[in-house]
DNA sequence: CGCCGCATTGACGTTCGTCAAGTCTAGTGG
DNA sequence: CCACTAGACTTGACGAACGTCAATGCGGCG
């Protein structure tokens, strides 16, 4: 066997809730283990998938933290999304057979690989995958509206407050610190999601740590003031 | 019947190759019809839906234009999309039974109602029904992706030349002009979708104008050298 | 004919980008 | 163990792009 494959089980897998439907029976349950067959190792810096590449499966990510970014014909480049556990990338190769962006991993990562014409068939016989594959997808369209907002209406310190809450937020979710986390991107990185240069989101974070609402010792962030950066993202409803 | 409802066939609609997926067979088409039963008019200026209620179906516009629009809790709001005949609107509702963002026509609109729960019974059985809703939704996470790209690096010149190639080819596909458009919406409108103030989207026009790029009267927007709008998107294919 | 909403234009201010210098940290190798 | 280095980060000075505010123009409709 390929050393970079292993044979899982999404059946006891403790991500489960997060990338699965939820209530499947034992016999829908054992027919997703199956399409799930093969699991994938990306190194720090490695890539997943690249823009233009063929595609073939999306990837639950079981382990690691990922950003996809899009380039355009000039060289520009701008970061998509950060992913973490048991969060599904991939969804932008459907609609062309091809992928459209790049997913490179932030640290050591695993993925789970699930063949997507194994997904259409399953979903058809399973219908609570058919309707979780439809919201994983409405979920994504959902999310990326709010990051139209944030980059079309939001000055830098809004954008910088909403993605910090917005991550600390899906990291408490997956069972860690509500106030505490590490950023596992640079400043160039959130720079590029926000629409900011790297300066920017330097002096903002800057600026947040002497109105004393976080600490930041490099990527180190400790959010002190939670209700200061709600204020901040939500200006008018503070009143 | 209500006065707003009308029974119609995809089976002979001109858009079918727009919102249905393609090489049907006749009993495939026919099951399709009984879904898509029902039409209903928008007129310009009402919502199809709006930002809260219920969700219950996806809307393929038949005529007319739409716009999608988000807004934040303390009143600003930003435009997500503008949609034209053959498009598919309210995916953003899949995902928690609830609308997210309202829908407003900018002219009098028909579209056809499409039940999701219908789709998904029907998609089980028509597999090229199942992997066109597929592609309709990684195709609008796509196009977000690039309006993302715009909105997160692009200036003021960029976005608007950009825009107006994204309209122009949109109607040549459907059968328009591919120099000439009129424009449904405001410049506020343009400018909430394009992260820039009315003002400057104004300015942006003339300064095309000055330059020999366009002609614009009012709403009427015709295109003079599409090659400089496109060396304005991207400056550096142009060396 | 006059009103109203939309659009244009100008003057000025703010925010963020650019450029540059300097600091910190982790990793490497002597 | 410590010096060295490369990459990431911080900070300052300045300027450009865009936003804000305000006056005016235009066109459609009652």
């Amino acid at each position: 066997m390929n050393p970079q494959t292993i044979k899982v089980a999404c059946s006891n897998c403790n991500l489960r809730e997060l990338c699965m439907p939820i209530g499947l029976n034992a016999q829908d349950l054992d027919l997703i283990d199956r399409m799930v067959a093969v699991r994938r190792k990306v190194k720090r810096g490695a890539t997943l998938f690249r823009n233009g590449e063929t595609f073939t499966s999306l990837y639950a990510i079981r382990t690691g933290f990922f950003k996809t970014s899009i380039a355009s014909e000039d060289g520009r480049d701008q970061v998509t999304g950060f992913q973490m556990a048991g969060e599904v990338i991939g969804l932008d190769g459907i609609v062309n057979d091809q992928h459209t962006c790049d997913a490179v991993a932030l640290e050591d990562a695993e993925v789970c690989v699930m063949p997507f014409d194994e997904i259409e068939s399953l979903s058809r016989e399973v219908n609570a995958l058919q309707r979780h594959m439809h919201k994983i997808m409405s979920r994504e369209i959902v999310r990326e509206h709010g990051v139209m907002l944030l980059l079309g209406s939001m000055r830098a310190e809004e954008r910088l407050a909403a993605f910090l809450l917005n991550l600390v937020q899906r990291l408490h979710a997956r069972g860690f610190s509500q106030s505490e986390l590490i950023l596992r991107m640079t400043r160039e990185e959130i720079g590029s999601y926000l629409g900011l240069k790297l300066e920017t989101v330097s002096r903002t974070f800057s600026k947040f740590v002497e109105d004393g609402t976080v600490e930041v010792k490099q990527r180190h962030v400790r959010i002190v003031d939670t209700e200061a950066l709600r204020r901040i993202v939500n200006p008018q409803t503070s009143l």
